[in-house]
DNA sequence: TTAGGGTTAG
């Protein structure tokens, strides 16, 4: 067989040691009464830990007589079903030192895990020694090979290795097919990929609910919907429903397109929302229970366009319809509501979750913070803060955020200081936002000492300044009308490769139209 | 007994 890969492998066992590793001495032989056949039954190996997996595996290279390379093939696609690559190969290996033999079985699973890990090379030089010993790979191996080239920076390699295979009478099928048509999307090939589903019919292979689930996934990251939408109606055509991840995946972009549109109602953000609720009654229409996915991103979407009242209906149908929200459709509702102003209503599905026994995360407390922060709930706020603080959850550095931004802008800025003081303390590192955070508090109370102090700290033994850090000094100097201390800082700002973004740019702008400010300033920042 | 895809919040 003449195979483009290398065929230079002399040995496995140079192959490198994997991790963990352990040692085979001090495991409980049990004897040849003992049935390692039992923990290899289908149902067994679903349940099964890797730490048992690997007990297992030393129980029977010890068993007498061995057990069959059919049943050491079972446990290994089991250890490599858990993601465990490396220790299926450290396994492998291990038999090839005691002298049990591999098939086309264990060859394909070892060429599988090294392709997983990216490990190519090492992958083609077990398939040369597998080749040397007589054993043809399957169309499965090389498939295997094929998703190795396409997760790695290799997608020529795998687009020839297809043909290839055809070339030397292997028939692709659609997991060959879909594996290179993911591969595609992951080397934003789209067209290509597009192109493909509609070849491999031709070549007598008809993509399945996988290959489209690939196909349309791809499609919608990349924001091409109306392509996504046709490849729906190809899939109608093919007679192949559509599972609900296809829907809810489309229905996502729906609601996240965004479209400037100024040949309609002058110059206006179009969106397709509609389309997207659409969708969702179709699929109600043909029995197709949407499910809580669904509901979260419709919900989503509507509290994204400010429509949240339209956002609490679905979220009242849903409820109607016997599904319970999840915590993600709690935050994301709850997130809506306080975006729209309306806290009480915010607070009320806040205390409903808890009702209906759905755990709020911190994402969900953050969540709150800001939202009683940023309604000028701060007391609220705080008293939640201190429960949380009391409470088992363990907060992180955003949830401090939160609290000193909602402080500072509640002009507490020595309340602030206090919490960020605190932070050693409670074993919390500040990150770049807190101390931005603080030092924007103090920029606004006219606390410019304190703020160049904190940005002095920052450099000494903090985390670096970024570009939002000076960009808040420098829009406090130029308000003040400090212009020298402003173009000092946009000097040592653009010494660290930083700009003027887009709130400096307009407040340089802005300056310039009444006078205060001349062109050079904003040639400086810009 | 070996290979492929995918959804929601922050």
């Amino acid at each position: 067989m003449r195979l483009a890969v290398a065929l230079a492998a002399k040995r496995f066992v140079h192959l490198r040691k994997a991790s963990p590793s352990f040692s085979l001495r001090g495991v409980n032989f049990s004897g040849a009464s003992y049935d390692y056949r039992e923990k290899l039954s289908r149902n067994a190996l679903l349940d099964l830990k890797l730490d048992d997996a690997v007990h297992l595996f030393g129980e029977m290279v010890q068993s007498r007589p061995l057990p069959s390379i059919i049943e050491f093939s079972k446990l290994l696609s089991a250890i490599a079903k858990m993601n465990k690559f490396d220790v299926v190969i450290s396994l492998g290996e291990q038999m090839q030192d005691l002298g049990i033999a591999h098939n086309l079985f264990t060859y394909s699973i070892l060429i599988n895990c090294f392709c997983r890990r990216s490990h190519i090379s090492l992958a083609l030089a077990l398939l040369g020694k597998m080749m040397k010993l007589g054993y043809e790979p399957d169309i499965v191996t090389l498939s295997s090979l094929l998703n190795g080239y396409c997760h790695s920076k290799r997608i020529s390699e795998a687009v020839a290795l297809v043909d290839q295979m055809v070339e030397m009478g292997y028939q692709p099928n659609t997991v060959t097919f879909t594996t290179l048509i993911h591969g595609l999307f992951l080397h934003n090939k789209a067209s290509e990929a597009v192109a493909l589903v509609d070849r491999m019919a031709v070549k007598g292979c008809q993509p399945n609910l996988v290959t489209y689930g690939a196909v349309v996934n791809g499609l919608c990251k990349r924001g091409d919907i109306d392509l996504a939408l046709s490849l729906l109606k190809k899939m109608e055509k093919g007679k192949i429903e559509p599972n609900v991840v296809i829907y809810n995946t489309i229905i996502d972009s729906l609601c996240k397109y965004r479209h400037v549109d100024d040949a309609l109602n002058g110059f206006c953000m179009h969106d397709r929302l509609e389309e997207a609720k659409q969708m969702f009654e179709f699929m109600v229409s043909k029995e197709f229970f949407p499910d809580v996915v669904t509901y979260s991103t419709l919900i989503k979407g509507f509290c994204k366009c400010k429509r949240v009242d339209e956002g609490m209906e679905i979220f009242q149908e849903m409820s109607r319809k016997g599904l319970v929200g999840s915590t993600i459709t709690y935050n994301t509702l709850i997130q809506g509501l306080f975006q729209a102003g309306d806290c009480d209503m915010a607070q009320e599905t806040f205390s409903q979750m808890d009702s209906l026994g759905v755990s709020p995360d911190r994402w969900t407390y953050n969540i709150l913070l800001d939202g009683l922060c940023n309604n000028g709930r701060l007391e609220k706020a705080f008293v939640v803060f201190e429960c949380l603080q009391k409470s088992e959850m363990e907060l992180d550095i955003l949830t401090y955020n939160i609290m000193i931004e909602g402080m500072c802008k509640a002009g507490k800025v020595e309340d602030g200081w206090d919490l960020f003081c605190c932070l050693s303390r409670k074993g919390v590192k500040p990150d770049v936002i807190t101390y931005t955070t603080m030092i924007s508090g103090f920029c606004r109370k006219g606390l410019k000492q304190e703020a160049h102090a904190l940005l002095t700290k920052m450099k000494e033994d903090g985390p670096l300044p970024n570009s939002g850090t000076y960009n808040t000094l420098i829009r406090a100097h130029l308000r003040d009308g400090d212009k020298a201390a402003a173009s000092e800082l946009i000097r040592e700002m653009r010494s660290c490769e930083f700009a003027g973004d887009a709130s400096t740019i307009a407040l340089v702008t802005n300056m310039l139209h009444d006078g205060r400010l001349d062109q050079s300033f904003l040639e400086m920042i810009s």
